[in-house]
DNA sequence: GATAAACTACCGACCGTTCGGTAGCTGTGG
DNA sequence: CCACAGCTACCGAACGGTCGGTAGTTTATC
């Protein structure tokens, strides 16, 4: 029966993204080959052959768990372009908390550092998290600081600077705070709120007619 | 004899520097845990067991690898901070070409990821790598800001939101290039002259009294 | 009774590492 | 001058262990 069907596909489902939930955590903690399938399996409570029921491979596991990592940023990503009811400023100071937000706090930012742990061998999944992600972000700043430019708020910069400097630090904050996470309190070496402030400064100044 | 002792000794420390660059080279491209032992003994013309004699673990080689690394960036750093026949503003973006020049085309920069690939297994690595190198790299920037503000060429600012601004973008630049290799020509998708020109200049601005 | 989902048991490959041993060079004592 | 001891550099073989993955079977659900 198509509901029978329906029904099981939809448990199935949320099986899987549990699973694919619960691995996230354990990747995160331990790396992609620091994780072995055993661990993944004890953490899911589940046996390491019913696995395979789920996934191809533990490389499809892991592709599946960026893919799912980013979706709720690209929602953040997607709200903020069109939050129209702020100054173009405003607008843009918004946009930086929430990239902040995003590679910072929630499980991309952290991913990053893995997807480049393992992009020599999944070349496909660098390839991807670039146009379904990096693209986006890229695109999503672009689209307002565009429309600052056409309401003279801002004047119009190099794109590609643009991302570098916006961009690049939120990045190495993140990877730095995975790298240096033992070595003492992480709001003292990386005080996140500071260093935010002072980096969207510096932003609008370099936006500013 | 003495002499022949130190001879000796010379040729060993010869073959285990070379044996260092050549890992250094394999971990680059393949990643720690993406370089076997095996890959190692073949690429260096040796035996997988001869490794034991001139380093205790997999381990210890990495972390040789790591520190021989970015002795010759701590050498230009060195340099940097005694160049005082330049403008204030001058010896900044020459500083700042040094450290592109350092972490996106020598081996240092490029070696950051694995170091976080392997930091939580090697917490003491992570540990050196920021009190021998990431402080030094902080600490001469520093210096050169501080002498341009004690001459009134620039204005105090946040240190670490300086260093945010100015490594973030760099640090994210090479792991870009690092995951991003195998999608297109690196120069287009991340043209370091143009970024590193528009960069400077922010920086510089930032600066300004 | 069909099907999904879980299991037990196991596989071959490979991992980093260790062990025992050897070839060849060097300095020493008779 | 030569036999011998000691040393460096290296090797073949194997170790215990872990890896990702598979085959075949049982259990639960409709």
């Amino acid at each position: 029966m198509a509901t029978n069907e329906k029904n099981t596909e939809v448990i199935a489902d949320a099986r899987r993204s549990e699973i694919i939930h619960i691995a996230t955590k354990l990747f995160l903690d331990k790396g992609f080959s620091g994780t072995s399938m055993a661990d993944l399996a004890e953490a899911c409570g589940i046996k390491k052959a019913s696995f395979y029921h789920y996934f191809r491979s533990k490389d499809e596991l892991f592709i599946s768990c960026v893919i799912t990592g980013y979706a709720p940023a690209l929602d953040e990503l997607r709200v903020l372009s069109r939050a129209e009811d702020l100054t173009h400023e405003d607008r843009l100071h918004h946009a930086i908390d929430v990239l902040y937000d995003i590679t910072v706090n929630s499980d991309v930012g952290r991913l990053s550092p893995l997807i480049a742990e393992v992009s020599r061998k999944m070349p496909e999944l660098s390839q991807r998290f670039y146009a379904e992600y990096i693209a986006v972000q890229r695109q999503t700043l672009k689209a307002i600081v565009e429309a600052g430019i056409a309401a003279g708020a801002f004047k119009r910069p190099d794109y590609d600077v643009l991302y570098h400097i916006v961009f690049g630090p939120i990045v190495t904050l993140s990877l730095s705070r995975e790298m240096f996470a033992e070595m003492g309190d992480l709001e003292t070496m990386f005080p996140t709120c500071r260093l935010k402030d002072g980096h969207k400064k510096i932003v609008v100044d370099a936006l500013r007619p």
